[in-house]
DNA sequence: CCTCCATCTCAAACCGTTTTGAAAATGAAT
DNA sequence: ATTCATTTTCAAAACGGTTTGAGATGGAGG
């Protein structure tokens, strides 16, 4: 392997100059800095990057670490951000550290990496409401960005979709198309992200002038079973009226409540609307669900170069509480939702 | 943070004298390494992985790459390992790396990896018949350590369990009580592990001298639904006399396989024997189905002591075809298999 | 008392960068 | 031609360890 010594001994530069000539200072001359790039590339130099983090002391690695739950289930958002995180982190020369954890302790993982000392950042993700992370790692002074949103004012960088929106926006469709009893296939209560889901869609409700009956939001896990399960529950139920529209907080959980309108004959969206939230996860296409399924829809990967950036930015000396970004999700109608079947509709909507 | 220098400064030592007291070399003094080592504990003193790099040549740092299928169905067993094996290279000092791939370039991952050239080895995981990556990563010089076999006779450095013994074993044990057809419920062909159980159980039915009928060894993801599907076949079809006794290649597999005997009102193991290998996984108790399953048991985890020792000798200049370990499964017989029904005998047993 | 051999310790080189502070070269303005 | 301000380049000092080759110290044996 060529190094800068060796390279400026070839041109007969200083090692300085070509250092800096290769990390594009600019100071050095445009013919020198040719010169030193075209000997670079001749030698086949590659930086030693053990050199570079003594030298600058930073690692160039970041971590992640993944919360196992008891069932082993593992997250295909995880997958989903994982692959496409590592791929922009790379691209700004950070690697990422994976550690798997199974503890009860939400920061011992975080503080087991951090005595390894080889971590420059962390990437956190899956928020739980009042998360304890963001504080017990600032009180380490160890830079993160947070994939969502734990608190309602967070000073600390982090990049999310406006989940509350997200609701809201389904809710008005259906609205508009005259449902009034809608009913809620939530996220697990646990993570911060299904209590900003249910806010919004109460919020919504209330604003529409609707109630929510007991029992119409309904938290889980994010599988194909839970959505058959609460929409059996809700639609072959003898208890109260039964909802004419359904929103999900996964595609896969949508793809159970169709399975369940499709078991009790219920046409989709003749008798019943299905509006799902679309992480756009590879391997999953609610475009071609049966019916196509409407959606919120918000590619969980479009969060990994943002995320990269706010972390590299911090890890340069920004301001955290100024890296943080909202967006909102898109929505896109596709066959599964409809108008309210007739005499399903708002009293003061019937003629 | 406390560096050597601080350390030698307070002591009057050079810090070649600490580096060697710390390091554990045999020239030094105990009473000095003593003092050093109170000093170090005193000052909080932490090495600087950097610069221990930069003076070693070495990162301590090990990469793992996960292929992501297109079903995105995630291992269960990759977190296991990746779980145990983690906290033993963590144990040694060693951080590992993971990455996760999508590509059909079974090679490209390790490629682009080495590049980033943060790396001292691999682990590799998910042999697959003739798999190419052994020999990649020779002709690149990078050490490796392979879970699993994926040739006769490696010149790599491997850890696995003798999958030919399993299923060797689990038909001795059916033969034994009786059995003569007996169907294989096996992993996907494509990974190596299945190639070898298929063998170990076509050589030991033939030295049993039973027949194999077409159809009676069928490969498949490692799921509940694979087993119900394949067993529902096997017993409820009309082609061709039904098996007595069926081998799994997992214990979720095996889960599958008892729902279906229970759908069709089979007794197990009055009407059916089964019985699986169990990788240990945590979540999964074969011991608490229903019957209690029979199985062939080699805790997955327990590969990864092994595995980081030996990818630690490697990387000290072990050769690696000495670091080669074979182990044979246990076999733990419970409630799910027994005597072959009446009149299902092999014919020489019959009365 | 001197020698010899362990045993222990040290100063210095080294790993390959980045970064600093100063010197040299260049060019324009006087 | 001299001066001054800019480029442009350089030598050397970090960074924090490991490793080398040699020197110091000590005790035992003569």
């Amino acid at each position: 392997m060529a190094t800068l010594k060796d390279i400026s001994a070839e041109l007969g530069l200083s090692v300085a100059t070509v250092s800096r000539a290769l990390n594009g200072f600019p100071e050095v001359g445009a013919k020198t800095r040719a010169r030193v790039q075209e000997a670079a590339a001749r030698l086949g130099y590659r930086p030693n990057r053990s050199a570079q983090r003594l030298a600058t002391g930073r690692s160039g690695v970041v971590g992640m670490i993944v919360k196992l739950r008891a069932d082993m289930s593992a997250d295909q958002t995880f997958f989903d951000v994982l692959t496409t995180l590592t791929a922009e982190l790379a691209a700004c020369d950070l690697d990422l550290v994976l550690s798997v954890d199974q503890g009860s302790d939400p920061t011992a993982p975080y503080a087991r990496m951090l005595e390894r000392d080889l971590l420059d950042g962390f990437v956190l993700n899956a928020p739980v409401p009042d998360d304890p992370r963001p504080s017990f790692l600032r009180s380490r002074g160890v830079p993160f960005v947070m994939h969502g949103q734990a608190h309602d004012a967070p000073d600390y960088a982090f990049f999310g979709i406006d989940n509350r929106a997200v609701s809201a926006d389904a809710v008005a469709l259906l609205t508009d198309l005259g449902h009034a009893r809608i009913a809620l296939v939530n996220g697990e209560a646990r993570f911060a992200f299904a209590g900003d889901r249910e806010a919004g869609f109460r919020a919504a409700m209330a604003a529409a002038g609707l109630a929510v009956p007991d029992g119409f939001v309904q938290g889980g896990a994010p599988t194909e079973s839970t959505g058959y399960t609460m929409a059996l529950a809700w639609l072959a139920g003898r208890a109260g009226p039964r909802p004419t529209a359904i929103l999900c907080a996964t595609t896969a959980m949508a793809q159970g409540v169709l399975r369940a309108a499709r078991d009790l004959r219920l046409s989709v969206p003749g008798d019943l609307s299905v509006i799902a939230h679309d992480d756009a996860l590879p391997g999953i296409g609610p475009a071609h669900f049966t019916p196509p399924l409407t959606v919120t829809h918000a590619p969980m990967r479009d969060a990994c170069a943002p995320l990269a950036r706010m972390l590299i930015d911090h890890l340069n000396g920004a301001d955290p509480a100024r890296l943080q970004t909202v967006i909102r999700a898109g929505l896109i109608v596709r066959a599964s939702t409809g108008p309210v079947p007739k005499g399903e509709e708002r009293p003061w909507q019937t003629p």
